[in-house]
DNA sequence: GTATTTCGTTGTTACTGACAACTATAGTAC
DNA sequence: GTACTATAGTTGTCAGTAACAACGAAATAC
């Protein structure tokens, strides 16, 4: 040994820089708190965005799945096997807009209502063991910051509009 | 606990409960953050996790991957492929430890040295665009808070699998 | 009626993170 | 010394999230 450990002072500056990158910080973050929802969720097969989905359906009864990805900022592509997923399980049932054919209206089951229920308590508790290091006004001082910087991206209000398919060669 | 009858009135109270859920806002924020960097670093062919290990490594010469692992909160078999990259482009170097031959020693190259001081600029320049909601005192409470959450389920500074006990010494 | 746009679907790709199995070296017990 | 255990790094695999392109069906515009 010995070999190491002469550079104590430098290691502080540059490492604090590293320790501040809030790319990598908020990334962290969020990897560690969908794992312990997750798995918290997965004794009934469900994951995090299952219940983001379910929020959003039952938020307002017969949406589309447009305004699914537009509320809770997924994209429409990737939307089709969260709803898939739920309606196989039957927590949440589409059919047909009859006055545009082109749209499915989700609409959250009783069962679905249950699971909600359910998942709702278990990623409260998950959360605040996530969140266990900051206090109550920390944590409403974090979901604020968070909000306000998607906010002002326009993130979590505009998914799909990736319309862009017929853009120019 | 309020099982949704009626719909107008628990429209804006349960999708509020979605914009609240501090998974999602941090996954979300993280997300776009990383995707912001990725963009601008991808011109010299790197990411995020270049930046970030580069600057594990140039905080200290002489660090082993371990370390890096520790300081950086990466997986150690995620690491090897990262560092693959940058050895690859001549921004690091890898040598054995004459002390003890398990370990590898990595150091920063004078191109690495160039390549992170280039990226740092791009980093910040694109973390300002994300968090550009955000005011110099709102982001530094941002920084903090995440820190905080972070220190207090001790990532950042246990990676694979042993902790850091015998790292210093 | 044709052209264009929108909605949902399918499929592909990239980045991150966990984890298990393996090699090789080192340290320790006997 | 041998045997056992632990560590450093490598390899490979898999899951979760997100972006994006191409497509058919249906609506809308002209």
């Amino acid at each position: 040994m010995a070999r190491t450990q002469l550079r104590d002072a430098t290691t502080t500056a540059t490492v604090d820089r590293l320790a501040e990158l809030p790319a990598r910080l908020v990334g962290l973050l969020a990897a560690h708190s969908r794992a312990a929802i997750d798995a918290t969720l997965s004794t009934r097969g469900l994951r995090l965005l299952h219940v983001v989905v379910l929020e959003a359906v039952g938020a307002d009864d017969g949406v589309t799945q447009r305004h699914i990805g537009a509320v809770t900022g997924l994209d429409c592509g990737n939307l089709v096997e969260l709803l898939d997923d739920l309606e196989e399980r039957g927590a949440i049932s589409r059919r047909r807009d009859p006055n545009d054919r082109r749209r499915h209206i989700v609409e959250l089951t009783a069962r679905g209502a249950r699971d909600l229920e359910w998942a709702r308590t278990r990623v409260d508790s998950a959360t605040n063991d996530t969140l266990g290091g900051l206090s109550a006004r920390e944590r409403r001082e974090l979901v604020d910051l968070t909000q306000k910087a998607l906010r002002h991206l326009g993130i979590g209000a505009a998914a799909c509009p990736s319309t862009l398919a017929h853009e120019r060669k």
